[in-house]
DNA sequence: TACACCATATGACAATAATCATAGCGCAGG
DNA sequence: CCTGCGCTATGATTATTGTCATATGGTGTA
């Protein structure tokens, strides 16, 4: 999102994560901007079941978390790190700042919070409406759209079907039959349980 | 959001629609920063087989139809006015041009997009792993939280069922099954068909 | 007051997804 | 090259919600 020389110049910090740890988790208090320098982080809520939703993954410059830091509330979800990450955090006073001194990256980042709320209207309206093979078809086009976890090469899909399952709702069988079924209609392909998209 | 004096100072205008009216609406491109001054306007979606999906009812004082205004793409979805109602237009590059000179009204407007990512976020986890009474709880929840669509002397809840199932995706007559079996599990009251919720 | 219209209500049945159980496959590590 | 673990796969059964049909009730209007 913002530019690291930006970030560093303004003082922020480099921090090592290791896979499965948690970054921040949800209610706690926000000091810090977060954005990921390296590795894969993702964003999470526990319910009641101690079931896991995923929201998002987040990608090497993405930042994440940046609810508190303009609405005082705690965190709304907890972000875990998938694998050894590099999380840059800069604190919430500066961002504040730069924000308010660089305008540009201030709209920036206006244009980054309303694409993911297109993208979580967009998602909330299918997840209600929808059957789950549209569900999943609507996931799998927002990853080929925003070329996440996708293989730019070979267009594999880099998730595992209780991945996608903790994303839409589903249940990790219902995933299994209904990616069967999208296979079945060549809307993606199936190949000794590896799963590819169609080019983009 | 935004007061009416800086709003008026920057050239906008007032619009009189009338009930029913499309305000703008899905693929379409945005010129207009808007604001509701008087009346009621919903957020909807139609999808394929025409059937409506509600995000969000806006009550006087809010904006909406925010997104194309940092992004430049067109409108993910369209607004309704529910009655005849007022809106204020400002045009967009007046509006950026204010949110330029104005840091704390653009730092407002973070926290206000903030907050509808928030309720966002909440209402699809919700909405993807909970079963229809708890959705519809979650959504009443909302309501008393936002002080919408809830008379405050009475805490009546002014929505149809129709209404309540187009915001979950759930149909009209599981919506008023659950909602009886909330009212039998003591959690709202149904008295003559009006749905009333407990005290805030 | 009577009528019409719209929202609420309820039952019977169908469709879809969840649950549970169990099997098979593929890849990493010894 | 074998072993084990985690992911994928599939069948049988249950639970939940959708669908359709039809009835009741409340509110505003002629």
């Amino acid at each position: 999102m913002i530019g690291i020389d930006t970030l560093l110049a303004w003082g922020a910090t480099y921090k090592k994560v290791t896979a499965g740890e948690t970054i921040f988790s949800e209610r706690q208090q926000c000091i810090f901007y977060h954005q990921l320098a390296g590795g894969s982080v993702r964003w999470v809520d526990i319910n009641d079941e101690g079931k896991e939703f995923i929201h998002d993954f987040i990608q090497p410059g993405e930042c994440f978390g940046e609810f508190p830091l303009f609405d005082d509330s705690p965190y709304a979800s907890s972000a875990i790190a998938n694998e050894n990450s590099v999380v840059i955090r800069l604190h919430k006073s500066s961002f504040l700042q730069l924000l308010k001194e660089e305008p540009e990256i201030h709209f920036e980042f206006d244009k980054m919070l309303t694409q993911r709320l297109r993208f979580k209207f967009l998602l909330l309206k299918e997840l209600a409406c929808a059957d789950s093979e549209h569900r999943i078809s609507i996931l799998i086009d927002y990853f080929k759209q925003s070329k996440k976890n996708i293989c730019p090469k070979c267009n594999q899909i880099k998730l595992t079907r209780q991945q996608i399952a903790d994303m839409t709702g589903l249940r990790v069988e219902t995933v299994i039959r209904s990616m069967r079924h999208l296979h079945e209609k060549g809307e993606i392909k199936i190949l000794k349980g590896k799963v590819y998209c169609k080019a983009i």
